[in-house]
DNA sequence: AGTATAACCTAGTAACCCGATAGGGTAATA
DNA sequence: TATTACCCTATCGGGTTACTAGGTTATACT
């Protein structure tokens, strides 16, 4: 299940994308418009700021705004920063990988390959999305 | 993130379809080869029993076992008992439907636009793989 | 200079879920 | 009749989630 907070940043980041000359865009706004708690939000954006997606000014007029382009984001990068691992189980994480506690065996283990496949399979969609993509919606 | 007891819940499947001629299996087995506490193992086996995927026989010599054969569990089937949802976001979910708090429409909605494509691809191969499919591992 | 603005930072918290454990009850079999 | 193994309830620590409160710092406008 994808968290409210990794939702929350994809829905902020698309609203940015689609405004024009990347000019900044205030927290409140973004938070007034696509209904979330803007205190919540601040924290999201915080960190994406921290991550390098976005670039921050302060003071009136200020706000956050896209420093790539929205081609160049793809979402497993995105969702990989808010939400963690992509992949349903640890050890089949390409990014965040862990060793079963059980299983003494990775090849032998029935739900290490079905996941690896989930995983394959999620990674395609994620990877060929990107920014632009979702931000046509509206 | 799968959780243990989905993960723990396929093991026990993967193991039990691999017993000969349905014969059943103890739990204090199952646990004991597979490494998951017998207590919380044996919660997860009467759930599946209430949900139609196994048969109980008491007595010495009893357990669990399969009732129907192992081609014709899908691994959709199976998920949606023990985890629930298999979608990432209730809004784009076929058996736990729920509706956005936030979104005024689902259309214009960035998010669920990708995670309509996300759940699609991972149905497709949870539907794809039956029991028997994991059962060949080991 | 002064004030409004908006990002930034530090805490804290209520609610919830997960994995596991404990302890016993009940039914079927040898 | 004793044993085996399923069945049920209850609890509990630890962790995460979503969100709130309140203050600080940097910028812009007058």
């Amino acid at each position: 299940m994808l968290s409210k907070k990794t939702k929350y940043g994809i829905k902020a980041l698309s609203y940015m994308a689609k405004q024009p000359e990347h000019e900044p865009v205030q927290t409140s706004e973004i938070a007034r418009s696509q209904n979330i708690s803007q205190k919540f939000l601040e924290s999201i954006l915080l960190e994406l700021r921290k991550s390098g997606f976005l670039g921050a000014k302060k003071g009136k007029g200020g706000g956050y705004y896209l420093i790539k382009e929205p081609e160049e984001i793809k979402m497993t990068s995105v969702i990989r920063v808010l939400e963690g691992p992509i992949a349903m189980v640890p050890c089949v994480s390409l990014n965040y990988y862990e060793k079963c506690s059980d299983c003494p065996s990775e090849e032998k283990c029935s739900v290490h390959a079905l996941m690896i496949q989930v995983r394959d399979s999620t990674l395609k969609i994620l990877g060929d999305n990107t920014l632009a993509d979702l931000a046509v919606k509206e």
